[in-house]
DNA sequence: CAGTGAGACGGGCAACC
DNA sequence: ATAACGGTTGCCCGTCTCACTG
């Protein structure tokens, strides 16, 4: 109707014949052509099948001796025949390479969602998570013990213990983590590898998936950004004040509603790689084009938005992500390898319900948690649960983590079944694997139990059917309600690697604070700001109380400034201080270490950004600056970065000119 | 000496995991 | 004080500075 109406300038009968009829003698003349084909097309590695089988026998056999445990010999078996049997050993093997790449760069990779729920994937390297259940492990003479985890939580949690057989301590291990919230039941859920590479080290990962794969074979994801509802808001606003045109509320909104979802540039996906095989082409499937503010670039970019591909060919997530960078660094610093970082460390499990494992010096600092600046556990949502909960145990960190992510998984919903004790803690759905395990333990059918899960963890509710199937085996009520309630929520693998790095992060905070501080300054404060941040305690406390009585009116600017100078404000607390930026000593992007206290890198200073700084690091390690002119030539830095270092008191030995230092 | 264009910088926003 | 999912990459735009042009 919308085309007749549009034609509606011919008559009547050649609008139809034009909308309607020749479309269709053209439809019956041509073969029909698909624009995407069906099908998936996955890429083909030559015996990567055996390759996968070898690789995980030998790490299992390193791990467990041989024989192996019936458990593991059974989880293997498990995993291998869907994995293999569904054609998957490629992904594996390519999440393998990428991986070890990596490490040869002296970066870790996190694991990131359901890949951890795989124990092939712990044995080939994929992922540090080890799903088995909780368990025992001796390194020297490979006995282990098995425990059921209703008993005790996850591996870290066991007890310390030495071998019954040859004495040596034993390693703890085990998330107790279902295969199937991986592959499914049968294998026919499509996998999903997602990695967290250093933003270091993404773009050499992106660039080495063109070694594996190929010239030609492999493309960023592209996205296509539109007009959101907020910005379109804004248009439709100042169009009509600008215009001075009165309009009724119905009539902005209807214009807004108008402008929302109109295409405005295309981007790239954060890290998604499409591979294609090498027995396809790009352009089978989509056009291919640059970023639209690069045409130079290296990067290419598919041209449809990634969901309409998404299927026929192989995706990889290489993500970047602040953790692996922050244990690169604090390893640098520390020397102390992060892997082995002891999991169950008391005076680190403090943090989470209490300050004093940070030694104040001045006993002013407000939160009554150490957990600021610790990835996913620092924001005031995550600390307010932190408070209700007080966690003990690594496995109540688990829950929590599955718990502050998501809307309506803890508000509205787990935290009123806690406070209401219709539920515990260790009751309430925390985690994807929780809702599969409980189910088929009521005794539903497994493969029920899977397909309630994920639409529960994707926010799609329940069905009639499931409701009535869940009360038949007399799941309570409360849990029915809060199934329906979820949004979104972590598959538990996703949780055990995230708590994991968060942890090993917390460690060094309390046994090496200075080496975190610089850490955390480093990797993940761009909001740092020296010019007031160097001037002390006094006048940090001082902007912290301006911008909390912004209230609601407070920027995202200063938000992100007010966690920084938190953690800013903890660390003076605990007796350090921070030291003015100098031209010679401050390194461009870095915080340094100096005695008691830290160095704030050139870049740290407001208005000098990473190119002015990395200059006038550079010419300071040729020769000294003779005067500020001297400065300015030799570095090409603008006037206003002279400025921003001669308020800093930075440049106070330098002349204006070299005229003046020769005389 | 006004006009122009390029580059740096930071903020805001959108897509996505 | 409230309510709150957290964290990442990438594109665009306004502003400032500076060199070059006519």
């Amino acid at each position: 109707q919308e085309m007749l109406d549009e034609f509606a300038y011919l008559d009547e009968e050649t609008a139809r014949e034009v909308v309607i009829d020749n479309p269709r003698k053209i439809g019956t003349m041509i073969e029909e052509v698909l624009p995407i084909p069906d099908g998936t097309y996955p890429p083909v590695i030559e015996g990567s099948d055996e390759e996968i089988r070898e690789m995980v026998a030998d790490r299992a056999k390193e791990l467990f001796g041989q024989p192996l445990p019936d458990i593991v010999e059974k989880r293997i078996k498990k995993e291998l025949d869907s994995i293999i049997g569904n054609g998957y050993s490629v992904l594996y093997l390519i999440a393998q390479k990428l991986v070890y790449h990596s490490m040869e760069d002296g970066y870790l990779v996190g694991s990131r969602g359901s890949v951890g729920s795989s124990f092939v994937a712990t044995l080939c390297g994929i992922t540090e998570v080890n799903p088995l259940a909780p368990h025992y492990r001796c390194p020297s003479c490979k006995h282990s013990e098995f425990f059921n985890s209703t008993e005790v939580g996850v591996g870290p949690d066991l007890k310390d213990a030495n071998c019954p057989h040859c004495g040596t301590k034993l390693d703890k291990d085990g998330f107790d983590i279902p295969f199937e919230t991986f592959l499914g039941f049968e294998g026919d859920k499509e996998p999903d590898i997602d990695l967290n590479f250093s933003g270091e080290n993404q773009a050499e990962a992106h660039r080495y998936t063109e070694v594996l794969f190929g010239k030609g074979k492999v493309f960023r994801a592209g996205t296509i950004s539109t007009i959101a509802e907020k910005t379109a808001f804004g248009f439709v606003k100042n169009y009509y004040d600008e215009k001075d045109i009165k309009a009724t509320r119905a009539e902005l909104e209807r214009v807004i509603s108008c402008c929302a979802g109109v295409k405005k540039t295309t981007g790239q996906h954060p890290g998604g790689i499409m591979v294609v095989p090498t027995y396809k082409d790009i352009y089978d499937f989509c056009p291919v084009q640059r970023p639209a503010d690069d045409t130079e670039s290296d990067t290419v970019t598919t041209h449809f938005a990634y969901e309409s591909i998404s299927g026929r060919l192989l995706k990889l997530d290489i993500l970047g992500h602040d953790d692996p960078t922050m244990l690169k660094m604090l390893k640098d610093f520390t020397d102390i390898d992060p892997v082995g970082i002891p999991l169950d460390d008391e005076k680190t499990m403090s943090l989470f319900t209490s300050t004093k494992a940070l030694d104040f010096t001045d006993n002013d600092f407000e939160s009554p948690l150490g957990v600021c600046g610790i990835p996913e556990f620092g924001t005031s949502f995550v600390r307010e649960m932190l408070l209700d909960t007080k966690p003990s145990a690594f496995s109540d960190l688990i829950r929590i983590s599955g718990l502050s992510h998501g809307t309506d998984v803890w508000l509205n919903n787990a935290q009123d079944l806690i406070r209401d004790k219709k539920a515990t803690i260790k009751e309430a759905i925390c985690t994807r694997d929780d809702i599969m395990i409980y189910l088929i333990y009521a005794g539903l059918e497994a493969k029920t139990s899977f397909t309630i899960m994920e639409a529960v963890r994707k926010g799609k509710g329940l069905k009639p059917e499931w409701e009535e199937d869940m009360r038949k085996n007399k799941v309570p009520e409360w849990y029915i309600d809060s199934c329906k309630k979820i949004k979104y929520m972590f598959p538990k693998a996703h949780a055990a690697a995230y708590v994991t790095m968060a942890f090993r992060i917390a460690w060094y905070k309390v046994y090496y604070p200075l080496a975190y501080y610089a850490t955390y300054f480093s990797v993940r404060a761009s909001e740092f700001d020296a010019q007031l941040i160097s001037q002390g305690k006094g006048l940090v406390v001082q902007r912290m109380n301006q911008i909390k009585e912004l209230g609601t009116k407070v920027s995202n600017k200063e938000k992100s400034l007010l966690t920084v100078l938190e953690i800013a404000h903890e660390m003076m607390c605990r007796g350090y201080s921070f030291k003015n930026v100098d031209v010679y000593e401050s390194h461009f992007s870095q915080f340094r270490i100096v005695g008691n206290a830290l160095l704030p890198p050139l870049n740290a200073l407001e208005g000098i950004g990473d190119k002015a700084a990395q200059r006038i690091f550079e010419e300071a390690q040729i020769r000294p600056y003779m005067s500020r002119e001297d400065l300015q030539n030799r570095t090409k830095i603008s006037k206003s970065v002279i400025e921003t270092l001669e308020k800093q008191g930075c440049l106070n030995q330098l002349p204006a000119s070299n005229q003046i230092a020769f005389f």
